[in-house]
DNA sequence: CATGAATGAGGTTTCATTCAT
DNA sequence: TATGAATGAAACCTCATTCAT
């Protein structure tokens, strides 16, 4: 009898592992020897779950979106109308975040370069930012903002600004604590409001 | 004597021939074998002028800096007050334009885990977000805009705004053709002009 | 279970082969290739078991100082009065013998620029000198030969007698066959005698 | 008309750099590279005198030996029978002792493999044995030693202790000041006297 | 399932040597 | 005579991957 395992669970784990030592040290410190040495097991479990390194990789990628993404979502569920709230979440404002939008921009200029990437990224960029949409076209109906433009375009110039934001953030933590994070987020939000 | 050769010159044409990998293949691919192909030398050659891959690498990244940063300049002397072409040159509209930023957003994941590289990149931030800061001054000056907020936060949001629109369309160009670039910071700035 | 391997086994092999190399063509003909030829494995095998090729070194070095000290201990326990011969086994006389000398020496050169291999180097001598001078104080009680010097520069200066032997017997085998250095070795030994 | 440059001297000159990077970091800092640095010239004037570099450390060698003979032959002419002070010669007793010995003492592991160094070492050995046989010849005849053994292996055993001798002194000099390696050294002779 | 030993390709780096100037 | 640019061989080391157990 093969001793029972939560196969999923057991790649799950593993995609974090990567994921902390992305976060850590960065995409080029991922070795199968680094992941292995995260997850206490060896090269050998890992090829064992996963085909190779880049399944990792992608793996490691997914699994830091659909953690972004449920904290997404639980927030919306508790209150549909806190925009912001949402929005913070892709910002790198606490421990938990910055490691995961580390994860998450490690692999933008990887995407750069493999095809692969490149989709994952463009299809989780679509639901991330069809979601801001969907919260830009309620704030509208409710009066909140009033939207100048393509509705499309202001979506995606929200989603660019948070990710500079992210970005610039992430790479000079010592200019950026949080709240001039939120508070570039809420001025960029406030010009919205204009009649 | 011996062979006469242009030390800076030769460091420059490597430094270059680095930042063409890097743009077409992105960092992971940069080999030293790889920098000497493009560069039509050897690897020792490379090690000749650089003491090491990271100095090549930095130098890399100096150059595509150094090269940018030429053309805003030239820009603003033409006509110091087209703040909109000043910026449009950090944009990945042309094909020069995409691959100068492509080496520069290449480094941005690297310089989350390399000090040295994160200071490079600082410094050169700094000096970017100074001359966008002046600019937005001298348009407050004319009238053109009026800043309702300290205006170091509005210098860094539209650092930010600029490099998260630089960095969607290079990783979704067929959604991201120059106009859209052109016109979404268009309608950045124009929200700024509000009285 | 992974493929069965007794691991200390599978360093002391290699740290054998590194040996046999060195004594065959130097240490500056230690390369992991080479090594690796003589032990019947890969470099990446080595750097499986060492770290780097220092520490194959480092392995080497003790290796060899281990089984002469080995032999030594033998011949003590076979008969603990027979001082000649247990010296004897730090000279050059056999192929054995100018195998695990030529090692050692070898190692001279080398420590004299390397702090780590020096402590090595020094911390066997000690061992080494600690034995001669408990045989000489023995050969004393038992009355066999009058120290008129300080007992601790008797030993060195026994050490540095046999040290020299073996270095002119490796470079001149020639004109060094074993009963010569065995002869001028009872030469020195007898000259302590002297009442 | 070209410069004017004596030939012997320039390469004299450089083979004293190359000694001077011996007894600072061992054989194997003797890079063409470091060997310029020493002597204030390229790798390209260096191969320009000789021929590669193992002529170079031949050179070095020579150079090495040359000195310490010239300083022992000097003393000898003061007073031919201060048959110490010839041998000092030969110690790392100060400074100077230390580089020449130290020099001459990391050729020796090379020489084990190198037939060109080898007969090198050999013949410069033939000569100092020569003068210290002559040297104990001569104390005989003053009566002042008693030679029991045959005079060749005299002369072998006395310069195979004072090479142990130098090169303990040089592995831990810290134990081994010039007072220690000079007393061991008369205690040797002392015994000689016996009658 | 899991291990970790073994491989070997591929990268960086060093350096003696050649050679145009 | 001297330079130092360029080469390319050879070394070390890393690491994804395979596979026997």
């Amino acid at each position: 009898m093969p001793r029972v395992v939560d196969h999923q669970e057991r790649k799950t784990m593993i995609a974090n592992a990567a994921c902390m030592v992305i976060a850590r040290d960065g995409l080029d410190a991922v070795t199968l020897a680094n992941v292995g040495r995260e997850a206490d097991c060896t090269t050998g479990t890992i090829t064992h779950y996963f085909h190779d390194k880049e399944e990792v990789l992608t793996a490691a990628l997914d699994h830091a979106i659909e953690t972004m993404n449920a904290r997404m979502v639980r927030r919306l569920k508790k209150n549909p109308e806190d925009v912001l709230g949402f929005l913070c979440e892709t910002l790198p404002l606490g421990r938990r975040g910055r490691e995961e939008t580390k994860v998450w921009y490690c692999f933008w200029s990887r995407a750069m370069h493999d095809n692969h990437l490149a989709k994952s990224q463009r299809s989780m960029h679509l639901r991330w930012r069809t979601r801001v949409r969907d919260l830009l076209l309620g704030m509208q109906t409710r009066g909140v903002i009033v939207l100048k433009h393509d509705i499309e375009d202001e979506a995606e110039a929200l989603c660019a600004m948070i990710n500079g934001l992210g970005l610039r953030a992430t790479l000079d933590p010592g200019e950026w604590p949080a709240v001039r994070q939120v508070r570039l987020l809420e001025d960029y939000l406030s010009r919205l409001q204009t009649a």
